[in-house]
DNA sequence: TCGCTACCTG
DNA sequence: CAGGTAGCGA
């Protein structure tokens, strides 16, 4: 879906504005199909020709960059874990390719996003470039970090105001190495599917992510696993061991092992998870976990319903209401992101580069009245950014916008 | 048909 | 947030 591509989200998000800031409203935004249409065949050959050579090119200099930044990063000390997402082994390049690989990138990014997960990430090293290439950021990073008991140290986010290093590390920062056994994230990030791209059973073509060859079919066994082990752990904290048949996935998990600290505990008490209950309906705490389960992945997959829920007997009926409920967030929150959005465009900005989200707009007030409201979570007070670009759903009624937020790198 | 989604409505 | 509708893919 060229619609997608994730190296013309940036572009297209700029052209978006402009286009708003100029154009009459019913002026829809267009998709970019016509990208890469031949003028015509004469052209075509010559141009084609220079093209393709320019193309070898980048894909060496490309390349060349790769294997360096990759030889580096595993040049470097301790590295527990070295392929968590194989993926990402990837050169950049090939995230730009298609609606699904953004997604790995992203998966990426977010670990990198995420001050008080530890994770070793085998891809720091592409921090930089992702620093460069954050147009190919196509998903909304979390925007929870679970509240931090112990080592917030006073420094209380104000408004404006920044976080505690420890707790965001920029990107690059992150790409240190590793992360402070002390910080655990209730979910296991790298374990959840991504909003585009594992849309419930029948993707209906609505959305980019239909690839079934998404991380979460490949790593599927894996995760499930992972997850497994997590949630148990979240109640067994002595629980470290991984899946033998996984070793590799050990420092994610050990990382989301629960710990005594007392933070974690919060997550504990969101998680109705309890051990040997099994539940028949949903509960207030099931809805406020599937809250912030909706930070880290907007379209579950009934897998992974299954598996966070794991302590609420599934039938047709609760399936559809989980479904439902994520169904209400998104919407919600595109809305939120929408009414940002324009309101961010009224306000002047002219570029996507301008956007910012600070702890005071609205935006993050309603977004964390809605998902976040009893405080149980600290949210990131780094900046993040309205970033993407437009997605034109298939709706008659409207062609929404579609916007959504990223932190800021 | 079934399952999932966006969208609309209350 | 739930109910309902319509569209879509399997």
């Amino acid at each position: 879906m060229s619609d997608l591509d994730p190296g013309h989200f940036l572009d297209r998000a700029r052209a978006l504005i402009r286009e708003q800031n100029m154009m009459a409203e019913g002026d829809k935004p267009k998709r970019d199909g016509s990208r890469g249409k031949s003028q015509g065949p004469t052209s075509m050959h010559a141009e084609g020709k220079q093209l393709a050579e320019t193309l070898k090119q980048e894909l060496n200099t490309a390349m060349s960059q790769v294997v360096d930044t990759v030889v580096k990063v595993f040049a470097k000390p301790p590295r527990p874990v070295p392929q968590v997402f194989p993926p990402l082994q990837m050169p950049p390049d090939r995230f730009a390719v298609n609606g699904e690989n953004p997604n790995f990138h992203t998966a990426n990014q977010r670990l990198q996003c995420f001050g008080d997960v530890i994770i070793p990430n085998p891809l720091d090293t592409f921090a930089s470039m992702q620093v460069h290439n954050s147009n190919d950021q196509t998903e909304a990073l979390p925007l929870v970090v679970r509240k931090n008991s112990s080592d917030q140290t006073g420094s209380l986010p104000t408004p404006g105001g920044h976080h505690h290093h420890s707790l965001h590390p920029s990107p690059l920062s992150s790409a240190m190495g590793f992360s402070p056994p002390s910080f655990r994230h209730p979910f296991p990030l790298p374990l959840m599917g991504y909003p585009f791209q594992s849309p419930l059973g029948g993707p209906t073509g609505h959305y980019p992510g239909k690839d079934r060859s998404s991380p979460e079919s490949l790593d599927l066994s894996r995760e499930t696993t992972s997850l497994r082990t997590k949630m148990s752990s979240n109640h067994l904290s002595h629980h470290r061991s991984m899946s033998p048949t996984h070793p590799g996935n050990e420092g994610l998990s050990l990382s989301l092992i629960k710990s005594e600290c007392g933070d974690l505990q919060d997550m504990s008490d969101i998680s109705p998870y309890s051990g040997s209950t099994i539940q028949e309906g949903l509960s207030p705490n099931h809805l406020k976990k599937a809250k912030l389960m909706f930070f880290y992945t907007r379209y579950p997959s009934s897998n992974m319903l299954k598996m966070f829920f794991s302590d609420v007997k599934f039938n047709r009926c609760i399936t559809s209401q989980l479904i439902k409920w994520f169904s209400n967030f998104r919407e919600f929150y595109y809305i939120q992101m929408e009414k940002f959005a324009r309101q961010s465009i009224n306000d002047g900005v002219t570029g996507v580069e301008e956007l910012s989200v600070s702890r005071d707009c609205e935006l993050f007030r309603a977004l964390n009245m809605h998902y976040n409201k009893a405080n149980d979570f600290e949210v990131s007070l780094r900046p993040f950014r309205l970033f993407h670009t437009t997605k034109q759903l298939h709706s008659p009624y409207q062609a929404t916008l579609y916007y959504e937020v990223r932190f800021k790198q």
